[in-house]
DNA sequence: CGCAAAGTTGCGGCTTCTGCAACTTTATCT
DNA sequence: AGATAAAGTTGCAGAAGCCGCAACTTTGCG
């Protein structure tokens, strides 16, 4: 058979771990939940707990390979002479589109991760990892040596950085509007470059 | 006196508990490093240790209020009239230069950051704590609400990505060539616009 | 059915980190 | 100087995170 009894079952199991840390978090506070708890409401035991995830805040944060994995397919899916940024930002725009079609568990987990800097961190580390391969792909494109040349580095950043202000603005404007609209508005920005202008402005909402 | 003997001493201790564990961490993992050790290296018991810093982590990479408040002193300190872009490119500029000035303890620090995530990640979370404050001072100068336009989370963001980046380039070109060049560089594609044109090149080192 | 591979669990152990109370050192006031 | 207050250090106890290991159970497959 394609899909064995055993990968559902680690899948839902991963799910379910994922899901009762998010809302576990959501009732308490973050830090008074506890792996044993999480443990429990997924109806497993603590020491598996630390067999998908390497710590409780990777789970709420709901690290999975999944995500990081389809970012930089979607980078690598684009043709390889589009400029980085408008490859970049068709990345991140695809990204927003697959993040609000999650539902609300999305909402949950980034009003948790903007109230505390632990989980800011968590996420902090993923998009690390995501900026770290994405820069290889950038630096490949452009022919550039990553570790000569500042711009590989410099547009993933920026990208990465576009990403989290406009979540951070959309859920601050308790997500009224287009989130692909402020992601839009962040690259032109990008694109045009940082000098305030009177192009900057907050787009009515 | 204005310098009491306490003032001084915490001083010393402090430094003392980030030198030793600077150190360790350079001669062993950082992640074998226990804070028993820095402790008993600094002459201290490990119950103090926790009195100074949060987490071992943060005691590697120097995680001193006196930096961040010197970055965001340093911000205050420009003319409200100028360009935001302009104020943030001096502020990193002089950053540089004080690191620098701090000699060779620096160099093997970002070594160490760069290798082990756990510090990059310590490393990062300090970053946002700084992210968060400037983007406030942005907002006022700017006139614009945080909250709603992504301009000043963004050109904070892509500020500090920029002093990322430039340090991680600096030490992947093994420190050859004036730090400050590489952050000008950086800026100068900000405020043209990440667009890849033919002003970007490896710089000869 | 029966063996091999994979997953789960309990256990022991180490480490991080915190609150508390006792103690020592430094500052201040008369 | 001497008493008192303030600040800092330390040990202790304990919660929780995290990991390696070995036994056990479940699943996959011939």
């Amino acid at each position: 058979m394609r899909e064995g009894l055993r990968e559902r079952k680690k899948a839902e199991t991963h799910q379910a771990l994922a899901k009762a840390a998010l809302h576990l978090a959501d009732e308490l506070d973050p830090e008074r939940v506890t792996v044993e708890a999480i443990a429990d409401a997924a109806g497993v035991s603590p020491r598996t707990f630390f067999n998908y995830f390497s710590s409780k805040e990777d789970a709420i944060v709901g690290i999975a390979p999944a995500h990081s994995s389809a970012l930089l397919a979607d980078l690598l899916a684009r043709p390889d002479d589009e400029p980085p940024l408008d490859a970049l930002r068709a990345v991140v725009l695809a990204a927003a589109e697959r993040l609000q079609a999650g539902g609300d568990d999305w909402v949950i987990r980034h009003r948790l991760i903007q109230k505390h800097q632990s989980l800011a961190i968590s996420r902090a580390a993923w998009f690390a990892e995501v900026e770290r391969r994405m820069t290889e792909e950038i630096a490949r494109r452009t022919g550039l040596d990553p570790g000569l040349d500042v711009y590989p580095a410099l547009v993933v950043s920026a990208t990465i950085g576009a990403l989290r202000v406009a979540i951070d603005v959309w859920q601050e404007r308790k997500r009224v509007g287009a989130l692909e609209t402020l992601i839009d508005d962040a690259f032109d920005v990008l694109a045009h470059g940082l000098r305030l202008s009177d192009t900057v402005g907050n787009h009515a909402v």
